[in-house]
DNA sequence: AATTGTGTAGTTTTT
DNA sequence: CTACACAATT
């Protein structure tokens, strides 16, 4: 206990009773979770009585790690929501109408899901659009509104149109979902809602066997996540929640900063307790912020304590525009790594949408800035990854409309529409599940001869696979990816996106290796199954994240929560970006409070040296128009300063840069170069399967240089011509015997030894 | 069944 | 500007 303030000491020793721990950034506020748990421990409660709940995997880990290494043995439950949910929901599956070996659908699954279902009730996808539908009935299961609710609701107090649709839609997507035997994300935690207050003798149990709860950033709680922790919390109400109103920023997905904010009316004998001493930032970053969130109305007083330094002043950087904006960023960051005392990876840029990212990125490259993003598309969302896992679904759950419909024809197996349409239908009268609607193809009524012995042939091969399931997913996973041929097109291609999609493909299958000796149980399948969709990749990205020495990290303001970084830039703080346009909209002031605890995050994230931007101009999505400046940051304590006058690097200077460059290729026989040694990341993909792509810099192509293009494969450079932004290269390809001419500059063209 | 055209909408996204 | 869904082609 010597190592902890007063206040830490307290949180950690508090035993009995409802507990609120308000923790600032930087407060160390893990660390006395952690330790409390513990603390609980060592004082005699046996640890299968504590659970304790994040949100994101990574919290997950990180928490049942460090609560291991002070208490090898003791198996305290660590979990997030949804997964907590879901192992609940597979032991009483049948309370809430489900088999217990239901699947996740993803948001992709749930969109198409929608879309069918809106179809079948022949509404206008143009006109209501699926996904705000999907939205709104999303909205609905956090607020804990089942169909039926919504439904009774809407018929008592007539509401729009919108309401109208979502009304006829969500009770048809829940049967949709029931009859795939199958749940949203949403319903992981509406079920075990409902299920907690329906059934109270289960709720009872429960409640007994976690005494001890401890609820990670409460502030993002939604009412959903609210009820489940408040039905564990009655008999026993030993409930410690953590957290801090000023970094609620999840308002827009149904959290309820109201949870944190009334805690002590719930539990009128909590104790309180305020970590304000922050140990991450400089005086001038947490006078900053205090600064700007003393603005927002809605909150608990709190004040940001350090004994750190006072540091450098708060910058606000002027830009005449985004593109100077990129480079002027860039070139800070180049300098002082070369001024030395700082690493790449001592800096990372935010922004609010990630729209902005392709100045940034092409900035950086501009000035050799190795970099990674924090964003691309999540592995388990790629469109061959759902593929093979579908199939997995399928031998797992038969019912799951999705997985079924999503690989019956792929590959092609002469199984249209009108095919799969009339199974669909059948299997639905008869109830039963697609895989015996396809075993018993003959029986259905229309169907050709072909679609026939196709449909059993597919079944029949489900089959197989249901019996080579032995507990081995990797050999589960082979023998689909033999069976069906999977890969087989892009085996030898020379389509770069095709060895990606077999690059990743494999990498599914090490995943399941790996998952494999690690959990060896006879339900390694559904394991597996939770696994990928419950778990993000940015989670495994996190990890390169803070061992990697050499990149600088850019990622969105709602990513950085949770995160330091040495020297922060906060970039396009303007009206319209920051405070979002949509945000403002509505006039609603709890909005525009959220954008400002938004920047309040990411402000608390900088430990050092800080930097605000601002342009004149921004062109976004294809239009170029004046800024306004940001009622932020006038909130802001920070200094001004004015880089208008800055230019474009110079031509002489970007002349020597290509000669550099020229001699360093060269120099490399031909080899993708590599700037310091440290490969260039781009995406979290490649972050997780540990391809370390170089990334070049597009201009430096000469004539007779081997090239590969994404599209068309590899070629040669035959002609080059012009200077700077409008230099072209002429490429011809060896597959396709195309000659196409490219602007160096923003072509994807990359050169490629041999 | 794959390719090409057309329209449209466009934050943030822990699971 | 650009990504995506869907329609209309071939």
């Amino acid at each position: 206990m010597d190592d902890l303030t007063t206040s830490q000491r307290q949180a950690v020793s508090h035993i009995d009773g409802p507990l609120l721990v308000l923790a600032g950034p930087g407060s160390g506020k893990t660390r006395v979770v952690t330790r409390r748990i513990a603390h609980l421990v060592e004082s005699g409660v046996p640890p299968s009585q504590i659970l304790a709940i994040t949100f994101t995997n990574k919290a997950a880990g990180e928490m049942a790690e460090r609560v291991e290494s002070i208490l090898p043995a003791a198996r305290v439950w660590v979990s997030t929501f949804h997964r907590f949910c879901a192992r609940l929901l597979r032991k009483h599956a049948s309370v809430v109408g489900l088999e217990s070996n239901y699947t996740i659908l993803d948001t992709g699954d749930q969109k198409t899901a929608m879309r069918r279902v809106m179809r079948d009730l022949d509404l206008d996808p143009v006109h209501y659009s699926p996904d705000r539908i999907a939205w709104h009935i999303s909205t609905a299961k956090n607020d804990l509104v089942t169909a039926e609710m919504f439904v009774r609701r809407f018929e008592e107090q007539i509401g729009d149109h919108w309401q109208a649709t979502v009304a006829k839609v969500y009770p048809a997507y829940q049967k949709w979902l029931l009859e795939s035997n199958a749940v949203d994300f949403d319903d992981l935690l509406l079920h075990v809602a409902v299920m907690l207050s329906e059934h109270e003798e289960l709720r009872n149990s429960l409640d007994e066997r976690f005494r001890y709860v401890l609820v990670d950033e409460y502030q993002d709680t939604n009412i959903a996540q609210y009820q489940i922790v408040r039905a564990l919390s009655q008999q026993y109400p030993n409930l410690c929640v953590t957290g801090d109103p000023d970094q609620s920023i999840y308002g827009w997905r149904g959290a309820r900063i109201a949870n944190i904010l009334r805690f002590e009316q719930d539990y009128p004998d909590a104790r309180v307790i305020r970590l304000e001493d922050n140990f991450r930032s400089t005086q001038a970053i947490l006078r900053s912020a205090d600064a700007l969130i003393a603005h927002n109305t809605q909150r608990k007083d709190k004040q940001l304590i350090t004994q750190n330094p006072e540091g450098d002043p708060v910058q606000l950087l002027r830009f005449s525009d985004s593109h100077l904006e990129a480079d002027g960023i860039a070139r800070r960051i180049r300098e002082m790594v070369e001024a030395g005392g700082r690493n790449w990876n001592d800096f990372a840029i935010f922004y609010r949408v990630n729209a902005l990212t392709r100045q940034l990125e092409n900035a950086l490259m501009r000035h050799r800035v190795p970099f990674q993003v924090a964003a691309g598309v999540a592995f388990y969302d790629r469109a061959e990854i759902k593929d093979i896992l579908s199939y997995l679904r399928l031998v797992y759950n038969p019912a799951d409309r999705a997985a079924f419909l999503r690989v019956v024809n792929k590959p092609l197996r002469g199984l249209g529409k009108t095919s799969q349409d009339r199974l669909v239908a059948w299997a639905g009268r008869e109830g039963v599940d697609f895989i015996e609607a396809a075993r018993r193809a003959q029986e259905v009524p229309k169907l050709s001869k072909r679609a026939v012995s196709a449909f059993r042939k597919f079944a029949e091969m489900i089959d197989d696979f249901s019996l080579a399931d032995a507990g081995s997913v990797e050999n589960l996973l082979t023998s689909i990816i033999e069976r069906t041929a999977y890969t087989k097109p892009w085996e030898g291609s020379p389509v770069e996106k095709e060895q990606q999609q077999l690059a990743n493909v494999q990498e599914l299958v090490t995943a399941a290796k790996q998952f494999d000796t690690t959990f060896t149980d006879e339900t390694s399948l559904e394991g597996f199954l939770e696994q990928t969709c419950l778990v993000n990749e940015t989670d495994s990205l996190d990890d390169s994240l803070d061992d990697t020495s050499g990149q600088v990290t850019m990622m969105t303001l709602h990513a950085a929560k949770g995160l330091e970084f040495p020297v922060v830039y906060i970039v396009g703080v303007e009206e319209g970006l920051l405070p979002h346009e949509r945000a403002t909209r509505e006039n609603d002031p709890n909005e525009i409070e959220e954008e400002r605890r938004l920047l309040f995050v990411g402000i608390t994230r900088a430990q050092e040296k800080l930097s605000l931007t601002e342009t004149g101009r921004r062109s976004f999505r294809g239009r170029d128009l004046m800024t306004i400046r940001s009622p932020f940051i006038a909130e802001v304590e920070c200094e001004t300063v004015d880089c208008t006058d800055d230019a474009v690097m110079p031509e002489w200077q970007q002349q020597q840069l290509q000669e550099s460059l020229t001699q360093r290729r060269e120099d490399a026989g031909g080899q993708p170069l590599q700037f310091d040694n440290k490969p260039l990341l781009m995406t979290g993909a490649d972050l997780l399967n540990g391809e370390k792509k170089g990334i070049d810099i597009p201009q430096g192509f000469r004539q007779g240089m081997l090239v590969r293009h994404p599209r068309y494969g590899r070629g040669t450079v035959t002609t080059t011509d012009g200077h700077g932004p409008r230099r072209t290269v002429t490429v011809q390809f060896e597959e396709s015997d195309l000659t196409k001419t490219f602007h160096a500059a923003k072509s994807p063209l990359q050169p490629i030894g041999t």
